[in-house]
DNA sequence: CTGAAAGCGCTTACAG
DNA sequence: CTGAAAGCGCTTACAG
């Protein structure tokens, strides 16, 4: 029913061989006979099924992709954006992406993501944070593998991640550059370490700017990096009097927690304190004043996430890297102008 | 390298066929050959390898599911959702969704998805608004197709949508109930359907409870569904005093440029103006005060979606119908509370 | 430079 | 109730 690569042959007067060895491009064919088959096959409107090929070579085109099943659930739409830029990439190298999330514990009886176990994958991408035993799982079967915006603290992996050092030092020599010279630091648990990073960048920045780090300004919710998180770092924040002049929240999500409190405390942003978030979520510019944010670029960490792979799943002994994609800082409103 | 049906054949001490007769629940095997391949089977951790199956079957067990350039590239967080429902409800029939997105303008030298290109899928979901085109090439192509949140106005198609007439009407209901006389409606362009159909269904409460509809109460920007387009419709809407004492917003976007603007003309919701949306956007919470809204099962219209395809490429003759999908009013801040 | 042949791992008539 | 055989559509040594 459908053109195989036989009709292609007799149409192009050729063996089936040779039309294969022109769709792969093998060396060593004549010109004219190249000519023949391609010509043939797009007459033909002919497509090699992948099915069969894969059948023969073994390799299936198709990378795995998986989630945390908390960010899967919500559709968090920075993970979905990193999905994206994946799927983008993946298809200009003619891989196919196939989505699984995957339990918080990893079980090796039950929530192995069935495309390792039907052998349907050349290499794996898991993004965010997963079971490491799920990790290692993947790893010890020799399946090419990166990971995205998480590492074990145990082992080497390849690993797309964001440059959070930079980009918390440049939020914060930003705040700075305008004039400030108290400025605090808010975020979630330091266990994440994205978050510790971008601690380590804001400590670097008041380093090198001969600023002194007063603790007082230092407010973490040791629980996580949501909203509510936000909410309670900054009540924290307001009764250690004094304030600073300026914030810097390691996750726009806090940062909106904290222009809630700011405004319902009456303290002015940017004008009482200047306020810098970092993720750049999409709604950061539906809060009042809109946040400024240090600007993830998360398609890109999918795309990056995919070479690297295909790159692995060609060059099986190419060594374990990480690679720091980089960032971009959005001003908006919440962090103010030159202070005078 | 990887385990074979030969080899749970030898284990089995049964031929291959047998093998693939007990994993394809071929009737009339004795249950004591079940037993055994069975044994053989988990023993050897035996999973059959699509490609070859595919080879002979001519199923892929794939699914392709196309977005709208416009909605893949912001990942829109609707159809985001829309598309892990379908992942999940495939995963248990054992398919896999193969993601692409399509150009605005269908071209049929190149924005054939590859998937239909390549053959790699047993039928085809696309969700949004895409060309016309597109949807007819494929269906003329034969390829079983379910259609999400969009219908073409020609033709006859599967599709999943939401119930946006009883949405409609169960919101401005609610309205009615707690006291409200003079109900206004705000919307994009009702070009689209969804919007059409929401603004029927606003239509049918009012008349359903005798009251009568203010032309001045219904402002439609003709542009889109965005922010700006409910700050252009609000704003529309003060202007034709007297102001309705309730409205209800086609559409979250829109509802929450309405907010916005009605914070800046000091009106008060809802003391001044009770608002209820539509979609029920993850962010809608985070508008002050919170958005009450219309929720949309977007899940649920993915896995729908998917049952239905599977329905129509195992039963191909199935006829063509629309299934509506449930919503649900949230009641938030917005709304208020009973007018005294 | 090109072709004939074997084989990838399954499924499915067809025998028995 | 079960097995031997053919075949799905490709690729790839191996000849020539």
């Amino acid at each position: 029913m459908s053109i195989t690569i036989k009709d292609v042959a007799k149409k192009a007067g050729v063996s089936p061989s040779t039309v294969s060895f022109v769709m792969n491009k093998r060396e060593g064919i004549s010109k004219k006979v190249i000519k023949k088959v391609e010509k043939a096959i797009s007459e033909l409107n002919y497509y090699p099924q992948r099915s069969a090929r894969s059948l023969v070579t073994q390799k299936t085109s198709n990378i795995g992709f998986i989630l945390g099943e908390k960010h899967f659930s919500i559709a968090d739409p920075f993970y979905t954006k990193i999905l994206l830029g994946a799927e983008f990439e993946a298809r200009k190298h003619n891989y196919y992406v196939l989505l699984t999330s995957t339990d918080k514990k990893f079980d090796e009886k039950k929530s192995i993501p069935r495309f390792v176990i039907e052998n349907n994958v050349d290499g794996i991408i898991i993004a965010g944070s997963t079971d490491d035993a799920l990790i290692n799982y993947i790893h010890q079967l020799g399946i090419p593998l990166v990971l995205i915006d998480y590492l074990p603290r145990q082992g080497e992996f390849h690993a797309v991640m964001i440059d959070n050092f930079r980009g918390a030092y440049d939020a914060v020599s930003h705040l700075i550059k305008i004039g400030h010279k108290n400025i605090g630091f808010i975020s979630g648990s330091f266990d994440n370490s994205n978050i510790k990073e971008r601690y380590f960048g804001y400590q670097q920045a008041l380093e090198e700017y001969n600023l002194s780090m007063d603790q007082r300004f230092i407010c973490t919710d040791e629980e996580n990096s949501g909203i509510e998180n936000g909410i309670n770092a900054a009540r924290k924040l307001i009764q250690n009097m004094p304030m600073p002049s300026a914030v810097f929240v390691a996750n726009d999500a806090q940062a909106i927690g904290c222009l809630k409190v700011f405004k319902e405390e009456k303290i002015r942003v940017p004008e009482d304190i200047a306020v810098i978030g970092f993720d750049d979520i999409d709604f950061g510019w539906m809060s009042e004043p809109k946040l400024s944010s240090m600007h993830v670029f998360k398609e890109d960490m999918g795309a990056l996430a995919v070479k690297k792979l295909i790159n692995i799943i060609e060059k099986p002994d190419t060594k374990t890297d990480k690679t720091l994609v980089g960032v971009e800082l959005i001003i908006r409103e919440s962090c103010g102008e030159n202070k005078k």
